[in-house]
DNA sequence: CGATTTGAAATTGTTGACAATTTGCGCTGA
DNA sequence: TCAGCGCAAATTGTCAACAATTTCAAATCG
């Protein structure tokens, strides 16, 4: 990684991004405390705006805080617990899917095509974050373009559950879902893109 | 309000627990920005504490964030979002009553007598902010009792939610219903619990 | 008069210093 | 030996000052 070239200091966002990415693909292991001394030399920055990302973070649900303790990896979910937050997401992806294909323009299936392959080079290459990040981009994107207001809620869902398995079933079979959800999108076919989204969120 | 005591200043948490019940019965207007140094003075803090708060806030979803023009109040949600939302924080609080039930303890059972006594009073005094909030603090109760890592989810369900409609329907028929899911409750009866909570959450 | 520019005030963003709290280690004494 | 005490180091919490950005109204120009 390249983080210290010299001056260039990162925003809030890049940081949050960077760290978020950092946690799900489990580049820390569990519970291990993260020190705001620590990152803030390492993005060159002060503590203030690396408090400002662990609180993010930590509502996202990736860190947990502790008063005048700091915060650490936040440790595995329970499989019934990730049940119910897939379950939660399918609903929230459904619904999503079901307004983006009402809504979206050519220019966001242009976009969709784009992280499609994007993800499918991820694949190819075998690469564990980038996996996780364009698979998050992805669903992201008709999410986004769906509603501002549920994006948030999602995201916190989705990094939940991504940190529980950061390692995905099988990289050939997680670019068939994929194509075959963006397939149904581009020819709006609601319920066949449902469909494969639902076996795709299991 | 008794905030300025003299030099009795608040805690963090104690401040976004105040805000954010300010936010939810409506004390501001929509889109209303609010001002970092205003609070600070409100709350006797310098502006750190008072940022970290507006992000959190921000994360929940009862403010809007955007770089360097500060937070402002959340705009209402659409009713399409809204019935998204219901159905995700049924699902969610279906699971938790199930644990709570199997789980709870009978000092979990005298905190929830005596949440459901405290929402009934806040109901008949007809205080809109008394009310939010113990509907929030019994239904916190069996969610955080059930799961840690669920309870900022719903959370920020439940905030958004309840920023739609902050006037609910009428305060008789709401005793009611929290009476019949506490009564299902307490007797262990899932079923029935998870029918009456059906019935309140819609 | 209306559109644009300018500049001061208001506001957010960042930083380093200091206070409060927690942590860890060495010392003491039975 | 080892449980408890106490102090020093590490870490988080808070603050006020300064930098960067936005806002808004007055001044300027066509």
């Amino acid at each position: 990684m390249n983080e210290n070239t010299l001056k260039n200091s990162y925003t809030r966002e890049q940081i949050c991004e960077i760290l978020r990415l950092d946690l799900i693909t489990g580049k820390f292991s569990h519970n291990q405390p993260l020190r705001e001394s620590a990152l803030a030399k390492r993005f060159n920055v002060s503590r203030g705006p690396i408090r400002d990302v662990f609180l993010r973070l930590t509502q996202e649900g990736s860190l947990v805080y502790e008063p005048n303790r700091g915060v650490r990896v936040h440790s595995a979910i329970a499989d019934k617990e990730r049940e119910v937050m897939m379950k939660m997401r399918l609903h929230l992806e459904c619904y999503c899917i079901d307004q983006y294909i009402n809504e979206s323009s050519s220019q966001d299936h242009a976009k969709l095509k784009l992280l499609l392959q994007q993800f499918k080079n991820s694949c190819l290459r075998e690469s564990l974050p980038d996996v996780a990040q364009s698979d998050l981009s992805l669903h992201r994107h008709w999410v986004s373009r769906a509603s501002t207001n549920l994006e948030p809620i999602w995201l916190g869902l989705a990094v939940r559950i991504l940190m529980k398995y950061s390692r995905l079933a099988s990289f050939e079979e997680s670019i068939k879902e994929h194509e075959q959800i963006v397939e149904a999108i581009l020819l709006k076919n609601v319920k066949s893109a449902i469909d494969a989204l639902s076996l795709n969120l299991i």
